[in-house]
DNA sequence: ATTTACTATGTTACCGGTAACACTAAAATC
DNA sequence: GATTTTAGTGTTACCGGTAACATAGTAAAT
């Protein structure tokens, strides 16, 4: 025997009003006089009031909700946006709809599909790579969006983040300057930005005339895959003197295998990751990194998506967020 | 000028039916005439309809979502949880919704709050520590309620996790059996597992008739407090021979400036984490850490939300999942 | 004293689906 | 051929808030 949750009209009968004074009551207390809103907020204590948030979303008010699609919860750079965002979007009441969708756009659809049915009043996405289908979803909701993460490509509407060609570039140019010369790419898993910053590493080994070579890994980024991807390096390209990795896993993974295998670091190799994570820079030598400004990127993002939905018009298509070459104790 | 989005109406109209019909004919199509029903899905796509929860909400029928609260979106522990809730709930139909707390009760309430205002069918709770209101509010929703992450304290309803006390005594004890005496308890921010493990630390210690010493950080688990715990021991305890630290990081951490002081893991110095991380597993040598099955317990508590949703008669109050203990190569 | 303004409350309708029931016409049964 | 069944569709009402408007009662203004 299960007993309904109270409502407003509870209340309402506990202290002969109708459901529209409490309503008031507890929006707009001065609205209502002293002693039946002294009894209305008694009574409310007494039944154990919880609001109910689906008449909000029925009625097209506005839900004050935003929707973050995020490819992935355990990668700590997209734990670390959220924080962002949250710290935005939280003091202004807005309420998160978090998704993840493992780097697939047919995924990303189906989450999409799933934040638009609790009426969002925005989403902020975390890849340029949609469906047909999604971007048709996008354009019937109406609502604003955001992409994050990148400054690359042309956004939908509005885009955040920083520019992970010329990041890469920046990298590996440094690497270059130091008198490296055989600098090979570790990659995991080919999403959009892994296949950005090889685009920056290859510009820059060219424009010093020096020949790219890529080793990837289709397994999800971890710091074994980085070991493993290091040892390929040292049977297949034994001339490498510096490795560039996609993200700071996979550099501090092969940082380790380095270590195993006597390799001086960086005497006999340099290494550099990607993020600027508290593992690299907690470890000794400390690691070359390119440090993104995950939570600023965030926030903006939050802010500038909230600013639009209160139709404040929008500063920029694309906010760039930049991001600082750490070149610490590995380069 | 914003245009509406399309609703089930929009559809009819365009077939000359009404929304009555086009709601059956998109969940039980065979109810339908065939004629009528591709005229349906066809207006359907051309509209772009988007499916809408909120009606679902409201009439009190099930929401098919349900809430989870863990108090941090970093700690990749819980990221674990997340993902092994999601396998489960995923394929069940069941959309996720999640919050985060920070570790606060407080917050916690708030949180729950908001969760229970949409409606949510069911909660995974992280912790065991509730205000009065929350729980006040966990009765009227009447809804099931599952804990996580510790099966030592009375679920409110039902638990899912493991025992952190005989976890920590067990690895302890394992320290103290391979002959280490001054065995310290490196603890960050004081949450209710921080305080179990201590507990089972204390035990472990006092069973051997050894004294227990635990040096703990006020500031939020990173590899830097690891190492900054680490040089703590070294100044105020120096006949320090093993350290059982609460999670990998502080571990991985403190191996580093164990590495850093020349300081030989694990001939003058054990160590041992918590969580069996990758991080740990993937440096040399490898990490003494209890295992934990973060992944199972998030599957096993989505399974057993779901069953009690669904009216199933709950299976057990505790579910123990277990844990292993990896002494690795830094015992 | 009458009009005006304002305060506190009530009434009605609506948001977008769907359960429950009603209805119609054609098919099946006797 | 009359009756029952069934397939397909329509009608109504409801979920729980709140916007918009209506109303009653009281205080202020003329």
């Amino acid at each position: 025997m299960k007993k309904k949750r109270p409502t407003l009209q509870d209340i309402a009968d506990k202290v002969g009003a109708t459901k529209m004074t409490v309503s008031r009551c507890l929006r707009a207390p001065d609205t209502v006089s002293e002693s039946l809103r002294e009894r209305i907020f008694k009574a409310a204590e007494q039944v154990g009031y919880i609001p109910n948030r689906a008449p909000d979303l029925l009625s097209r008010a506005t839900s004050h909700s935003i929707g973050v699609l995020v490819p992935s919860l355990t990668n700590q750079v997209f734990a670390d946006v959220i924080v962002g965002i949250e710290a935005f979007t939280e003091p202004a009441g807005y309420y998160l709809m978090l998704s993840h969708y493992g780097y697939s756009p047919t995924l990303e659809e189906r989450s999409l599909a799933s934040l638009l049915s609790y009426n969002v009043d925005g989403v902020i996405l975390s890849d340029h790579d949609h469906t047909p289908r999604s971007l048709r979803m996008l354009e019937t909701a109406g609502i604003p969006v955001v992409e994050i993460m990148d400054t690359h490509r042309q956004p939908l509407q509005q885009s955040v983040g920083y520019d992970n060609v010329k990041a890469a570039f920046d990298m590996v140019s440094a690497m270059i300057r130091r008198g490296r010369r055989q600098v090979v790419y570790l990659a995991v898993r080919l999403d959009e930005r892994t296949q950005q910053r090889e685009q920056g590493y290859r510009q820059a080994m060219e424009a010093h005339g020096l020949i790219p070579t890529t080793l990837h890994s289709t397994q999800r980024s971890s710091y074994s895959v980085g070991a493993a991807l290091l040892e390929q390096v040292v049977i297949n390209h034994p001339d490498t003197d510096g490795i560039f990795c996609t993200n700071d896993d996979v550099a501090v993974g092969a940082y380790f295998e380095c270590q195993r295998r006597g390799i001086d670091v960086p005497g006999q190799m340099a290494i550099a990751g990607f993020h600027g994570h508290d593992i690299g820079q907690a470890m000794t030598p400390r690691l070359a990194s390119v440090i993104t400004p995950r939570q600023a990127i965030g926030e903006a993002a939050a802010k500038a998506l909230l600013a639009r939905i209160q139709g404040e018009p929008s500063a920029a298509d694309i906010i760039d967020m930049g991001y600082t070459i750490e070149t610490g104790g590995t380069l």
